[in-house]
DNA sequence: GCAAAAGTGTTTTGTCTACACCCATGA
DNA sequence: TCATGGGTGTAGACAAAACACTTTTGC
């Protein structure tokens, strides 16, 4: 099938490690795993696999970060490539790196002691894998340009939350206290948000308004951008 | 050499493909080769080749890079992945694009010649070898976000220059006419060019001053970045 | 009635945009 | 002397930032 000239080519394993994003209301995490092969057994590792010969490699991410999380539909985007010659000792590995962001609820306990996966605050990584740190750690100032001009974000909230919520959110991926009124006063001018009847009681004797994403407005403003921050 | 479990997992052909920018004085260029070898011989195409066991994914790009133009130190960054599995009908490659930021004077007649290269201006070019055309769409989209906010562009120019090509590249990679005196004002308070006191007599019986940049201060404002537009 | 978080406007400051004329020179 | 591109400043519009008090309600 492959053209001769090909075949005498090198051939590499291709990966994808998956930056794994989500948010408990306070902080920013990732989702860790404990790498279940050589070389590095036992350590912490972002959640990877190899590309196959019959899957694109955007399929092979979503395998992958499905294979944790049993999620699909998930907001993922392409970090970039990692392809350092000597990067994993076992092997010749060019790995793509992903980020994907999600509701950290979606993620149950179970999950986490089937995998032996654990979220852990960005300031507080445990020794990670091969050259998983330094991903990371681009990951999250890709996150920050992201969230700055599209809605992405967003998705790391739960359906229904408030506007502190929203707000502690921006808070955390900038790691900056923020103004309440101006904060407001931004993401509702974006026409973004559909304000609910509901309150959420959770956390004070007032409560405070839920909000939901308008869809269709999302979906422009995804394309289009804006400026939150 | 290679660890028991990766041995049995698919190996593949990894390339990388670069898209190459340039700058006639008004229009943004890409230099395409004609392709030569199957599949898709005599086809215009991005300058590319395949990653080799014994280089990293950045060197194979900057050796395709010279291979083509005979350049060194020129500012190259990634892209992305482009890992369709039937992208390239001559068998499963992924290919990883970049795009570099050359002067197009140091690009001379005779490579031009020797390699079957040429200068396309974006919105004329030619029928391109499998996804190479959005490859550039997406290149000239991120060389658009880059020069929004990172001194980069510059480096499409001569290393000595007026403000008048500089705004002419601005207005280039922006397809927009901008105001002389706002431009004018903006670079200059950035504190990036130093003044000379030659002038560029080509185009007008006055002349224009000729700038340099200022090196130490492209690398702070290349990492802080900025706002031009 | 009080503690604790929610909700809400105005003023000030700074940035961005629009806009037009004189200058220097070679032909 | 005139045609051509080079060089320069200001006023108004708009957006961003700073800032503090009242409301609601469960205990």
């Amino acid at each position: 099938m492959a053209t001769e000239q090909y075949k005498k080519e090198d051939h590499l394993l291709l990966a994808v490690d998956c930056i794994i994003f989500g948010f408990d209301g306070n902080r920013i995490k990732a989702l860790l795993v404990k790498r279940n092969l050589e070389p590095g057994l036992g350590k912490w590792s972002l959640m990877g696999g190899f590309v196959k010969k019959t899957e694109s490699v955007k399929d092979a991410a979503t395998r992958v970060l499905n294979l944790l999380t049993g999620l699909t539909d998930v907001y993922m985007e392409e970090l970039g490539s990692f392809g350092e010659v000597n990067r994993d000792p076992g092997g010749r590995v060019v790995s793509i790196a992903w980020y994907a962001l999600i509701k950290i609820n979606d993620y149950s306990e179970a999950l986490m002691k089937e995998h032996q996966s654990k979220w852990f605050e960005l300031d507080h990584l445990p020794v990670l894998l091969f050259d998983h740190g330094e991903m990371i750690l681009q990951a999250k100032e890709r996150l920050r340009e992201k969230v700055s001009a599209h809605p992405a974000g967003f998705t790391l909230l739960p359906s229904k939350f408030t506007l502190q919520q929203l707000q502690g959110l921006y808070e955390a991926i900038y790691e900056k206290k923020m103004d309440k009124r101006n904060f407001t006063r931004r993401v509702l001018e974006l026409g973004l948000l559909k304000k609910l009847e509901e309150k959420e009681k959770g956390t004070s004797r007032k409560g405070a308004y839920l909000y939901v994403f308008d869809k269709n407005k999302y979906d422009k403003l995804s394309k289009k951008g804006f400026r939150i921050i």
